[in-house]
DNA sequence: TCCGCGAATTGATTTCGATCAAATCGGCGC
DNA sequence: GCGCCGATTTGATCGAAATCAATTCGCGGA
């Protein structure tokens, strides 16, 4: 599994935060030299398996931190348990929120991840103070939220295969390097979890895979692993324009 | 109809934006006297009618605006005419995207409204200039993320009656300047635009009221006008925690 | 290699909301 | 007040997805 977007590693710049190793779309991109120094001092890099659970709704959030490989969700629940991923966090994409004790939704790592986190409080000192970090996370947030209406209009419009067709085009673009004509990518998601971020059951998840698999828009080998022939065909089952 | 949220005439601070004529919570609560008066020049109070579009969908966004008074509705659309409402917006929030030529949806709006515009190109050299401006912007952007995220939840998870009563809910903690234990209000929505909220069609919306109403939860007259005794009760039956 | 077990698929049936169709309401102009 | 017309409600039926219920798959350990 390539769980890194190409956009990492292909800058030169030598400027780093020590943990993140790397200069990263996060946080870090925004920092003076002196900035990411400091920053570093305070900055630990983290493995975390698939399926723990990183900070929980309305938990006390005392971190911020750069995902640096993996798939993370954002779940909300409803005391009878039923969910929804509201959120599906990439590399690099920075987790947390700065200016608020709180988490509005608990935060799972959907496949293995590494993080580099730091104190909330930190980021905040270093936000007042630098413009173009908050310019740069206020570009994220707009980003995250055009993300979560597009997925409104799937979640509220779409039927059971446009929302799975739907699904399998988001993680082909955001998630295979290589997106062009085709696409060829594993699943950061279980089904459970696909079901719970399509507002659908595993079953009807399942059946649509099926359906999609035998009307030639994709392939599957092992459960994880997909093969899409032509990525315009995908969409045009996801419904989009 | 009170349009009005109770804290856009509760301050007494007398600089303010001469269009805006008071000072409100959007753009202008971060601006200095002499940019208020500066951007008075540039800025017109404009009264639309329901039902007038705003900026279309992928529409060049020229202008930026507040609004003083009124609800819009942000919309998305799939090229066959299904329709979700992404988004509601209420005085005082601001309407329209700095840094982004192209608006991401289209915005209507839902009853009669006032908007005090100016242009985008202002906005964003105030901006450049105006960190607190920045953050004034970057807060409303959370604020909507949270908002959306919420919304997917009863998008993807809820069935009709709740999804009806978490309007009910919305609309009466965001537009009754006086809820506490009951609430009575204006819908500013027809049946179409709440069918197309959340994600239902105008006779599921419909039976909801009904079967709302003969439960007690609700009392309604003129199709517009509702009345909530009991606050709580509603939000029961809203599935929120 | 075989077993065990959770994940995923497949099948049968039910149910909730959509669709189709027909009243009824309510605001407005005359 | 009366009639018109779009908005809303109500009713009957249909269908897509949920639910209930077995299999089957696939991976890891013995």
């Amino acid at each position: 599994m390539d769980m890194q977007r190409k956009d990492i590693h292909s800058s030169e710049i030598p400027v780093v935060c020590r943990a993140c190793e790397a200069r990263h779309g996060g946080v870090c991109g925004a920092l003076s030299p002196e900035q990411l120094v400091d920053l570093s001092k305070h900055s630990t890099r983290k493995r975390l398996e698939a399926g723990t659970e990183v900070v929980g709704q309305g938990e006390d959030m005392g971190a911020f931190a750069n995902i640096m490989r993996g798939v993370v969700k954002l779940t909300r629940m409803m005391p009878d348990g039923r969910q929804q991923i509201v959120g599906l966090q990439f590399a690099p994409d920075f987790l947390g929120r700065p200016f608020v004790e709180e988490s509005p939704h608990s935060a799972e790592t959907a496949t293995d991840t590494e993080i580099c986190t730091f104190p909330r409080q930190m980021l905040e000192r270093l936000v007042s103070r630098t413009p173009d970090l908050e310019h740069k996370l206020y570009q994220q947030s707009l980003k995250e939220l055009d993300e979560a209406r597009d997925w409104m209009l799937t979640l509220g419009r779409k039927n059971a295969q446009e929302k799975v067709a739907s699904f399998l085009f988001l993680i082909a673009t955001h998630y295979d390097p290589e997106t062009v004509e085709g696409s060829v990518f594993d699943l950061p998601l279980s089904r459970a979890d696909i079901a719970d971020f399509l507002g659908l059951t595993i079953e009807t998840v399942s059946r649509q895979f099926t359906r999609l698999r035998k009307d030639g828009v994709i392939q599957i080998e092992n459960n994880r692993h997909v093969i899409v022939p032509d990525i315009d065909r995908l969409q045009q089952f996801a419904g989009i324009d």
